[in-house]
DNA sequence: TAGTTACGGGATCGAAG
DNA sequence: TTCGATCCCGTAA
């Protein structure tokens, strides 16, 4: 029966039926999932067709099953090329590990079947799909010889939110499983009086086989919870390996499959034919969200104002133990609290809006992360194949180096109203204005007469290139997200469009080529620098500037209504003078906008420690806005996560004082004073980030390192797991013998330290400014005593 | 299962004095 | 003992 429906593509992958390849796609549609396989499919790389003889002997010398075909298509340096098609993924891996062999290029070879299948028919996400209903050998039905075309379709997941309770040595004592609809607590034990969605298991192999059971009964097709991956699903499948139970979680009851990273220890990617695996983590930090800790207590608590204050994992992982010998209800109740917090913060940030929305809007999968090659790849690839041209392949020692933003050297001062003004997505509006594009230096190159002028040598065609018009596009639908509010959709395009310049100063795109990096950032540097030439010749001073905004400082009385209406004047005469300039210079469109972005009324440009010079992106300023005063810091010691409640808290009332222009030596005193007398010591702790092994930190061991090993070497002693081998956060003190554990505090601790290395940094950056010296402050203080 | 460069500041290390 | 180079981290854009 011939049926056609549209759908969201959960998954996809290749999968092999009597020696041919096929595409294997689980749609979720608006009457539930469906499984549809493609007609069969080769997998191809491209060689130039100077090399196909050479290959064809090869190939056929090695027994490598393959067609060759002659191809319109050439390469970046006009070579003509030829495809070899393969109906095994197999001979594919093979044919090209054997040509590299003999240094003979291939081109796109690291194309996945699936990947190009969907992109080649512009599907990212959804798809209108057609084929034939049929009944498989397993009895259940399938779509077969699909065709798909683009989509727009909105899918409605169903979700299941799990997480596990387990030993310290992972034996696992229950699961939670739990959505809007459904709650369910597997626990291992007696059965005694409980809710009536704690159902009692004998055993960790019962348990792992009910969780199997409970799982393909709700038939989720999104499983979320917090570092699901590389915590819970990573030991669900130790488990189930040593009790030799089948977790066969996958839709038709396919097996989970797990895959360890290449380059990371505690990494791996979990799998399942008709659902996929959601991380929370992951999931934020791919919409941008940013939390000094990831933990669940602190993102609840940040996000939703729920969820347990602080948390030591030592007493969290006894207090399990405890509960789980002695309370099991209780341990059953903490167990779903924590699925449930997990689904608020998905409703809470609509993450899933915005997964789904990068999804198609790139063709990446849900819970792929990073990937801004392989969006840009999805989206350039299929437009540049019809344009007649092959991708060539990445450089292989990464690519000549081009430079960053322009950062201008700043003149230190405290001042009243500067007047911040910006450029509205600047690297994009440069693509977009002066046709940046991996093609189009390709053609402006080949016939340069007309074509416009970029850096490095670089010439853009006037009218061949895609990226341009991927943007513009992407910035209309932006600009219309906004306008109805739908924010996750604004993100998830503003992110895309910003990742493109990111992708071509990749030394790991296929596309990098430093006269296309060159050519934004140092276009960036000239519009900076000529944009500070016309404000100073409007009769303004500019002080400071960092790629795309311009700091300007009006020196005089003005109102906060008057200084607006400045800068926004400003920024239409620039805008003009823009528009003007290119057209003159370039003849183009000038999709350059600057924007008046805030008003300070009060602002500090710090020096350098120690140097008369100004600092560079070191700021604060005292915004004015409807709502009142806001004050804002860059760069400085208050938004640093190494540095000190202690330091923060000062530095953050202080600079209110000096900016209401009120008297600070009592304030300054009395917080050295207290500092002194143990009055902060909860103020005092440090806390910074192992970025490395512990044991590679051979060269120079920084404090928090010290810190990391002496706890460790205790929880040796102790017997406990060691905390700090692989990475990790450090909260550390400094104590008279140096920097010391918090969990291990022995010495006293070091007061001076924190007088001299958190107070006094804090005061000397702002205290000069107000023609006061830390230095005679506290000397007179002593003279006191 | 590949987004970028620019920058500040603290601590440590090691050579010079 | 002093001071510059370097390591290390976190941040701006």
């Amino acid at each position: 029966m011939q049926v056609s429906s549209e759908g969201f593509i959960l998954t996809a992958r290749n999968i092999e039926r009597h020696g041919k390849t096929y595409i294997e796609c689980w749609f979720l549609t608006e009457n539930g999932v469906v499984k549809a396989i493609s007609n069969s499919q080769q997998g191809l790389f491209f060689i130039l067709q100077d090399d196909a003889a050479e290959v064809t002997r090869l190939l056929t010398k090695n027994s490598i099953e393959h067609r060759y075909s002659s191809l319109a298509l050439n390469t970046f340096e006009h070579q003509k090329v030829g495809g070899v098609y393969f109906d095994r993924n197999n001979s594919l891996y093979k044919a090209k590990t054997l040509l590299k062999q003999h240094q003979i290029s291939c081109f796109e070879d690291d194309v996945r079947l699936t990947e190009r299948y969907l992109m080649e028919r512009f599907v990212y996400g959804s798809a209108a799909f057609s084929g034939k209903q049929v009944v498989n050998q397993s009895k259940s039905s399938e779509v077969i010889d699909i065709q798909c075309k683009p989509s727009q379709f909105v899918p409605h997941f169903t979700l299941l939110s799990i997480d596990i309770e387990c030993s310290e040595q992972g034996e696992l004592f229950s699961i939670g499983l739990a959505s809007d609809t459904y709650k369910c607590v597997l626990m291992i034990g007696k059965s005694e009086a409980a809710e009536d969605w704690v159902v009692w298991v004998d055993n960790e192999k019962t348990l792992l086989q009910q969780f199997v059971i409970q799982v393909n009964r709700f038939d989720p097709d999104i499983i979320i919870g917090w570092n699901v991956v590389n915590f819970d699903f990573r030991l669900l499948i130790k488990r189930a390996a040593l009790h030799r139970v089948e977790l066969s979680l996958g839709r038709d009851n396919q097996a989970i499959s797990w895959r360890d990273a290449r380059n990371e220890v505690n990494q791996g990617f979990v799998s399942m034919p008709g659902r996929v695996v959601v991380d929370g983590i992951d999931a934020l930090k791919t919409a941008t969200y940013h939390f000094d800790s990831f933990s669940l207590e602190n993102v609840a608590q940040t996000l939703l104002g729920k969820g347990k204050k602080t948390e030591n994992v030592d007493d969290r992982l006894a207090q399990i133990e405890y509960d789980f010998k002695h309370n099991k209800v209780k341990l059953a109740e903490y167990n779903l609290q924590d699925c449930q917090l997990v689904l608020d913060i998905f409703a809470h940030t609509k993450v899933l809006d915005f997964l789904t929305l990068r999804s198609q809007l790139t063709g990446l999968e849900l819970d792929r992360m990073g990937g801004s090659v392989a969006a840009f790849i999805n989206l350039y690839l299929p437009k540049l194949h019809r344009a007649g041209y092959v991708s060539p392949n990445r450089p292989k020692d990464g690519g000549l180096a081009s430079p960053g933003g322009y950062v201008m050297s700043s003149k230190p001062g405290l001042y009243q109203h500067v007047l911040v003004l910006d450029f509205k997505s600047l690297y994009p509006s440069i693509i977009r204005t002066f046709k940046i594009d991996p093609l189009g230096l390709v053609e402006g190159l080949a016939s340069p007469d007309k074509a416009i002028e970029g850096y490095r040598g670089a010439k853009f065609s006037r009218d061949k290139h895609f990226l341009p018009e991927i943007i513009t596009s992407l910035w209309q639908q932006r600009d219309e997200a906004k306008k109805n509010q739908d924010a996750a959709r604004s993100q998830a395009i503003k992110i895309l469009m910003n990742s493109f310049y990111g992708v071509l100063g990749s030394g790991g795109c296929p596309f990098y080529d430093t006269r296309l990096a060159s050519s934004i950032t140092m276009r960036g540097h000239d519009i900076m620098q000529t944009t500070a030439k016309w404000i100073e010749q409007a009769g303004y001073e500019v002080i400071y500037g960092d790629t795309d905004s311009t700091f300007v400082w009006l020196n005089g009385e003005y109102s906060s209504q008057q200084a607006i209406q400045i800068g926004q004047s400003l920024a239409l005469e620039i805008n003009q003078k823009w528009q003007d300039n290119i057209q003159q210079t370039h003849q183009l469109d000038c999709d350059l906008e600057i924007e008046f972005e805030t008003h300070f009324s009060q602002f500090l440009m710090p020096t350098i420690r120690g140097s008369e010079l100004g600092s560079k992106k070191r700021y604060a300023g005292l915004k004015t806005n409807k709502d009142g005063e806001e004050l804002i810091f860059k760069g400085l010691e208050t938004v640093r996560s190494d540095w000190t409640q202690l330091a923060k808290g000062f530095q953050l009332k202080l600079y209110q004082m000096v900016f209401a222009g009120q008297n600070v030596q009592e304030y300054v005193l009395q917080t050295i004073q207290d500092t002194r007398s143990g009055k902060l010591d909860e103020q005092l702790v440090y806390r910074k980030r192992i970025r490395r092994r512990l044991d590679l930190y051979v060269k120079n061991v920084p404090p928090h390192v010290k810190a990391a090993r002496l706890a460790d070497q205790q929880n040796a002693a102790l017997g406990k797991t060691l905390k700090y081998q692989h990475k990790g956060w450090i909260s550390y003190v400094i104590t008279i013998n140096g920097p010391q554990p918090i969990e291990y505090l022995t010495s006293q601790i070091d007061y001076d330290h924190y007088v001299e290395k958190q107070v006094k940094p804090i005061a000397e950056g702002i205290l000069p400014f107000i023609d006061l010296s830390f230095e005679n402050m506290t000397s007179q203080q002593m003279g006191l005593f």
